[in-house]
Parts: C-alpha cells; sequence; structure tokens
DNA sequence: GTGTTTAACGAAAACGGTTTCGTGTTGATA
DNA sequence: TATCAACACGAAACCGTTTTCGTTAAACAC
C-alpha cells in the first residue's frame, strides 16, 4: 500500500524547501528551469496529487456544494440533481447530497453539519415539515454566516437568498385551460393542503382558470391530502362520490392512479375522462395511456441553481442583490387528454 | 455577517491559550471547573462549532464518503442512495454523489476528484463503458492507497474489494420459471450486450430455467440491445417479427414499454401475454396493467454497502479480507402474469 | 528549608498545502 | 572596486484543530 505522496516528500527526496516544490509545481516564474522540470518530472513519476483539504483549510473553499431535498426517490429531484451535477462539475465542484426526507428536524441537522467547513454555499428545497412548520432560522443562521443559498422549487419568500421556481401558478393555469377547451365540466384537482407552496400556487392556477372560463369553483371536486405520499384509499373514495369529466393532479403518481381508477370504472380515457399530471418522469412518458403533463424542466432547474450558486460564491464583492428566476412550466401532451 | 468564530477568538477574548480552549470544550481533567464553565459558556453563547475542514486534516479522516453511479434518474440507483444515506447519515458521514454517466472518463475523473481526500471511502456501481472496456486501473489505484471501495450491483471480480449484489441468475431464473409454470412457450428476452454483468447474470438465468424446465433455448426470441437506453424502434422492430406468449426484461422501462406493444398489437395481459421486469419501482407499481417484477431491494443493497465501507474505514486493523455479499431477489407478483 | 507531587495551563508540533518576505549569489554597471 | 539588480531559492507564517510535552506555582512531605 503506497499512499500518497506530498510536498514534504517531494521536497526531502530531491533536497529543495517545500515552497520550492510548491512553486515549481505551479511553474512559478521564480524557480529555474532545471528545477521545475526536476521536480514536476519526480511528481508525475510519484502521481502526486495536491491534497483537497490541505487547500480547503488554505483558502477557505471547499469546491463542494451541498444540496438538501426533501426526497431523492422522486423523478422532479433527481433531474434537479443531475442539473445541479452537470454544472458543478464541469466548474470543478461536488455535489454532497443530503436527504431531509421530508423531516424539519433532519433539513436542519444535515445543515449544520454541512456548515461548518464543508461545503461552499447551499442549493435546498425545503422540507414539507419545514413549510408547514414556517421555520427557518436554520436558513437565516447559515445566510447570516455569509454561505450563499439557492432555494428551488419549495421556496420561502421569508429568506432573502436566490431562488429558482416554476411558475407553478401558470402551470395549473395551462393545464386547466387546455382541459376547459375541450369541453370539460367537472374538473377534479387532487392536490395537497396549501403550506406545501407549490400545491397552493397549482390550485391558484386552477381556480384562476376556471374562473376566467366563466365557471365556478365546485369546492366539492377538490380533494386535499396531507402530503405528497400516495393514499390510496383517500383517493378510491374520492372518486367514488363525484361526478367527474377532467382530473388535474399535483404529481404524476396522483395522476395515474387517477388513470387507473377511471379505467376500472369502465371511463375511457381521453374520451370520458381527460387527465393531467405535474412532472414529466418517467411515470407520465410509460403509462397506459401516456399522460399528458405539466413538464418541470428539473433538469434546467438545476442547472440554473448550481450556476446562481457558484456565481455568487466565486464573486469576490458581498452585493447583497438577490434574484428569483422563474421558469415556464410547457404542457406535455400525451394520450391521456384529446389533442 | 457574523463569520464563524473560531478556538483562536476564544482563546483570545477570554485571554487564555488555544490548547486550554481545545481541552475545555472537550470537557478535559486538565482544565479547572472555573475555566471550563467559562469557556464553554462562551462558546455556546457565540455558537462555536469546530471546522471540519480542519478536523478532517488533522486526523486524515474527513467523514465524507464518495458514491459513484451511472445514474442518478433511474429508481433503482436511487432506492441505493437513499439506503446509503440513511446508514451513513446516523453514522455521521456525507454522502457525496458523483455521476458517471455511464462513460468511463468521468468515472475516472470523479474518482480521481474524490480521491485526494476529500472521502474516507468509495461505494461504486461501475458506469458500462468501464464494464464494456474492462479497464479497472482506476480502481486498483484507489484500493493501493489504501482507500477502501465497495462495488454494488455492477461489479467486476478483477478488483479486490467490498462487493454487494443481488443474485440476479436467480432472479432470473425465478422470473422465466414462473412464466414456464404458467404454460408459456414462447419467452422472449429483452437484454443488453453481455459486458453488462447484471444483463449477462439475468440472461443466464432465463437460459438456465428453459432448459432446466425441458425446453431449448431459441435465440430468435433474445432482443440484445447496447445499452439499457430505451430503443423504441429496436423493440418495435423486434416483436413485430417474432411469435410471443411471454416477455422476460432487464429493466422495468423496456417491460412496461414491451406491454405497450403488446397491447397495440391487440394481445391480453396477462392472457395472451405475460410480461417480467427487472427493477421494482413506480413504473411496475403504477403501469396499466401494473407489472410483476424482479425486486433488487435497492434500500437494502445501500445500506450494506455504507455498512461494509464504514466499517472498513473505521477499523484499524489492515486486514485484506474482502467479502462478496450476495442478496436475494424476489417476485413481486402483479397484474402482468397470471398468480 | 529542601525536595516532590500535583493541578492547571501554555508552547509548539503536526496535518499539507500557499504565499509573503527575506537572503545569498551572480553578473552587470558606474 | 563598490553598487545594484536580477535570479533562485528558503524560512516562516498561516488556515483551525488536536495533542504531546513541558512549565509554573501551590501544596505537601520530611
Amino acid at each position: 500500500m503506497k499512499s500518497k505522496i506530498t510536498l514534504k516528500d517531494i521536497a526531502r527526496e530531491l533536497e529543495v524547501s517545500i515552497s520550492t516544490v510548491s512553486k515549481a509545481l505551479k511553474n512559478s516564474e521564480e524557480i529555474s528551469r532545471d528545477t521545475k522540470e526536476k521536480v514536476q518530472a519526480f511528481a508525475r513519476l510519484y502521481n502526486y496529487k495536491p491534497n483537497n483539504i490541505a487547500i480547503s483549510l488554505k483558502n477557505k473553499r471547499t469546491k463542494n456544494i451541498g444540496v438538501v431535498i426533501p426526497d431523492i426517490v422522486h423523478h422532479f429531484f433527481t433531474t434537479v440533481i443531475r442539473g445541479i451535477e452537470k454544472y458543478a462539475n464541469a466548474k470543478g465542484y461536488n455535489v454532497i447530497v443530503c436527504l431531509s426526507e421530508e423531516s424539519f428536524d433532519k433539513e436542519v441537522i444535515n445543515m449544520e453539519m454541512l456548515a461548518n467547513g464543508s461545503i461552499d454555499g447551499f442549493i435546498m428545497s425545503l422540507s414539507s415539515e419545514t413549510q408547514a412548520k414556517k421555520d427557518y432560522n436554520h436558513l437565516k443562521e447559515v445566510t447570516e454566516q455569509g454561505i450563499p443559498v439557492v432555494l428551488f422549487d419549495r421556496i420561502t419568500n421569508e429568506v432573502d437568498c436566490d431562488k429558482v421556481i416554476i411558475d407553478d401558478k401558470l402551470g395549473g393555469y395551462l393545464a386547466t385551460k387546455k382541459l376547459v377547451e375541450q369541453g370539460r365540466k367537472k374538473i377534479a384537482l387532487i392536490t395537497t393542503d396549501d403550506y406545501l407552496s407549490v400545491s397552493k400556487a397549482r390550485g391558484d392556477g386552477y381556480r384562476k382558470a376556471i374562473v376566467d372560463s366563466g365557471f365556478e369553483i365546485d369546492e366539492s371536486l377538490i380533494l386535499k391530502l396531507p402530503t405528497m405520499e400516495m393514499d390510496e384509499e383517500r383517493l378510491r373514495e374520492f372518486f367514488g362520490s363525484i361526478e367527474f369529466d377532467a382530473v388535474l393532479c399535483v404529481n404524476e403518481i396522483f395522476a395515474v392512479f387517477s388513470m387507473r381508477l377511471a379505467l376500472e370504472k369502465g371511463l375511457k380515457i381521453p374520451e370520458d375522462v381527460a387527465v393531467i399530471g405535474f412532472t414529466n418522469g418517467l411515470l407520465s412518458k410509460y403509462a397506459n395511456p401516456s399522460l399528458t403533463v405539466v413538464a418541470q424542466h428539473g433538469e434546467k432547474m438545476g442547472e440554473i441553481s448550481a450556476q446562481m450558486l457558484i456565481d455568487k460564491v466565486e464573486s469576490e464583492k458581498e452585493e447583497e442583490t438577490f434574484q428569483t428566476k422563474i421558469l415556464e412550466p410547457t404542457l406535455v401532451l400525451r394520450d391521456s387528454t384529446i389533442n
């Protein structure tokens, strides 16, 4: 087992000082050709690589970015991570992923672990518990320490930082409009309680589209589940108790399951019932029938988040100006609607 | 912006030495009650937290583990990550995720980045390019440096390290047996070229089951795609050219898409055609009809990998004994087969 | 009064780099 | 020959901890 070689090792071996070795490896003008070549050759031979930790300690930059998300077994978040990775890696950054599992405590613990020097900045999406509790002190502490934060998707306006979201209200609006245009009169909405910022916005879009179209909101057509977790019983019950000719769901899973329930009832999709979901994942693409969805462009969101964060991290000046990027959702038409 | 407080700051403020502060915070016997209380109170007041980087440099332990996987937008890998996170976090470790995107070069680059002090060990699954190239020098270098490695799922026997796999051959066998027992005679297999270790094993299981049942392998019923990427054209072509009454696929997506093609041909599932896939993901659960699959227990795999790695990392002794854990796959019966 | 223990603390090295600021040697210049 | 740059390199501080090994002063024994 040959363990890593250090500057000190090279210096001892070549009988020069550590500083000379350091400079030689950086091709400094200060060092003579001869010495540089000698040192570089030696370093190459023994495959010298500087120790990241030492460098981090010295220049107080880790080249790590911390990503804290509620869930990883969810297509949207996973595409965001991919986008973050893509941009971050290209810039020489590593990505430390922590899962809050929708828990406030885990979110806090994870952030505290990372905030003590492990990362240069955070990219995060709030856990549902955090949004329900409306307690953002852990975020405020971190920003007060000067650690840049980018919030995406599930955000709050109570923290001053950069933000990236999609226009969820517009998404809900576009989808609902589409259904209305097809002549649907009884459009059910499967969503979650309002504390989840995205559900709230999507619901607002739904309401606006219906009112704009000259109809009235029928609250009995709206089902609010406590979380994004699937609850087959509740859905089955709900669809057993209402009449509907279209369904809008705030995620893919609710939508695909709604389709199944409709099919079980002997309804035809899209003729009798049209269904639209949120999140353009594998499920939508490969469901039978395939599902029309509001695409959130998670990968793009990840890239933009990473870009905003790294810009802040690498900018010398301490500007306290924060921006919120709003991405436009797009409707991906498939076989669960008449197109 | 109040930036982080250090031992030095506390020492200056309280007019004691840095070492005294350090010891006081660790409740050392060496320090008097008075001083300890004073220091601890001060530290609490100013919310002192030791700098992880400095500690890492000092004891050459980062409490980070590097995870290098081919793809994150894939249910199996994401469940593995969740399992790793779960165990690692409980042990106080952070998880740095790097994506090779099935590329050999990216795999090498990512490992090199992390191997220079950023992590205490690796958990990884090989990229398809790496398995095709059979070049494992980057892995060997890392293990030679004494950095522990755990390979999972997509492994190689050419590297000495701990490994965690599921018995893919058994998985293929169980699935195929199930189909044979239902009286299926023409069982198609959708897989990838043999260089992917898991596909090879699953295919072997398929063949064994068929031969064991007294039938002969019909090579024309086997489609080998170059990668795990979906190729709708090839599949469509293939199913247009053969007669079949069952399909076994090495992943969920192939399976779900096969179902769609069968349905399009007017075949009934599971009456006319039974379908089984690998990976118990959302797709299988919510497909119409729902898909019978070989479950790989990714989360368990992640937990075990993390456990094996952390055991190695934390064990003082330099034992060079490596083990391979083999998990048993299980058949999850759903509506795409007759049960 | 001298020697020895003990409590309480500090100095300094170490981890592995980067960087500033000398310093000794050389050759050119006045 | 004295002066001075330029060159090539090294010493040392620094990043924030931990830890070993003193050191000091008081307390105690004789």
